[in-house]
DNA sequence: TGACCAATCGGAGAGCTCTCCGGTTATACT
DNA sequence: AGTATAACCGGAGAGCTCTCCGATTGGTCA
């Protein structure tokens, strides 16, 4: 979406900035309060909230680029793997993505499994959907699995604790949902 | 627990005039503020906090009973059926409490996912361990799986849609959960 | 360039969450 | 019964989220 082009030039600024000061919030105490944000920004609470109605669309306006790289990295995977593989690097991926962010992950739980924050939604399901028609067509895949409950799914990877326990967990469960979709 | 025995009279009855009215308040609109449920049962904020101090206490104090009954139901299925059919008849239930209680659904999402709340997060772990126990014993299920696992696993129930579109939605994924417990 | 107007700004304010602590009261003990 | 004391009460208040709207300003067109 094109959206950043049609802004009026102010207000593009006062994005930005409010994007690059949170970004640095974010990574310092994941629960700042956004009245912080919009001060450190030099705007009001009320630009803020126009330009972010919600924390959770806050945290994917900061995590946005690495999101569309967490998308784009789905076709590729299926190019250079057999769907198995390419499902499960797919998820290990997205684990670490959730292991990084731990701080930040109820926003990112909240907007993920929400397809009203369409831009980043719908982007990610596409992306599962591509894994899974991989391995439907191999025949390796339970077919007709939905790609949106996998995401829904997959929201237990923003919960585990980033620690070496919360790792295992995380490996045991992909292990236990890719029994799940794989026939046998 | 005896936790009920040992307050004091009044401190008893302030407890169970807020159960009271937060289980009529949440009927009827989930997002109450704590403070108006503190109004209605008349007594001040503090009182409230002191009791509960976070919403997701108040809401597992208000369904504790129901709890209760789903963690006791784990043995009485297991006793009458094979393994397979109780965990799936166990997992609908859940599934059905997380339909009728969707309003409260995040609050009861983070109680059961925090093991924090021990009164609620380690009975529940209990009854799955007794479901997946059974499985493992007759050789139904991949041993070595942590009823923990399952348990954040099965968070997803409080996303759902309680609509029919999101009862196939639970559907599916629960089969999706059997085939990834189920060995062969 | 000047002036218009639609887009944007930002802060006041309502309502909420949660804490702190001086005052109150039930309970135990004599 | 009288009293000591530990438990409990409840409201003031700090800080937050989010909204609303009058003031401001960038973009455009004559």
């Amino acid at each position: 979406m094109t959206e950043e082009e049609k802004l009026r030039a102010d207000a593009r600024v006062n994005r930005d900035k409010i994007l690059e000061i949170a970004r640095d919030k974010f990574e310092a105490e994941p629960d700042v309060s956004l009245n912080a944000i919009a001060k450190a920004a030099g705007v009001g609470p009320g630009t803020l909230y126009r330009h972010f109605p919600s924390r959770e669309a806050l945290v994917l306006g900061v995590y946005h680029k690495e999101i569309e790289a967490l998308v784009a990295l789905a076709p590729a995977l299926t190019a250079k793997h057999p769907p198995l593989v390419a499902f499960r690097r797919w998820c290990d991926r997205l684990a670490r993505f959730g292991r990084m962010k731990h701080g930040v992950a109820a926003a990112l739980h909240a907007a993920m499994a929400d397809s009203d924050f369409e831009q980043t939604y719908w982007p990610m399901v596409g992306a599962i959907e591509h894994l899974l028609h991989a391995g439907e067509a191999s025949g390796d895949f339970v077919p007709g699995t939905d790609a949106e409950d996998i995401l829904l799914l997959l929201g237990f990877l923003w919960r585990v604790s980033p620690d070496p326990a919360g790792e295992m967990r995380t490996k045991r469960l992909l292990e236990l949902i890719i029994r799940g979709v794989h026939v046998r």
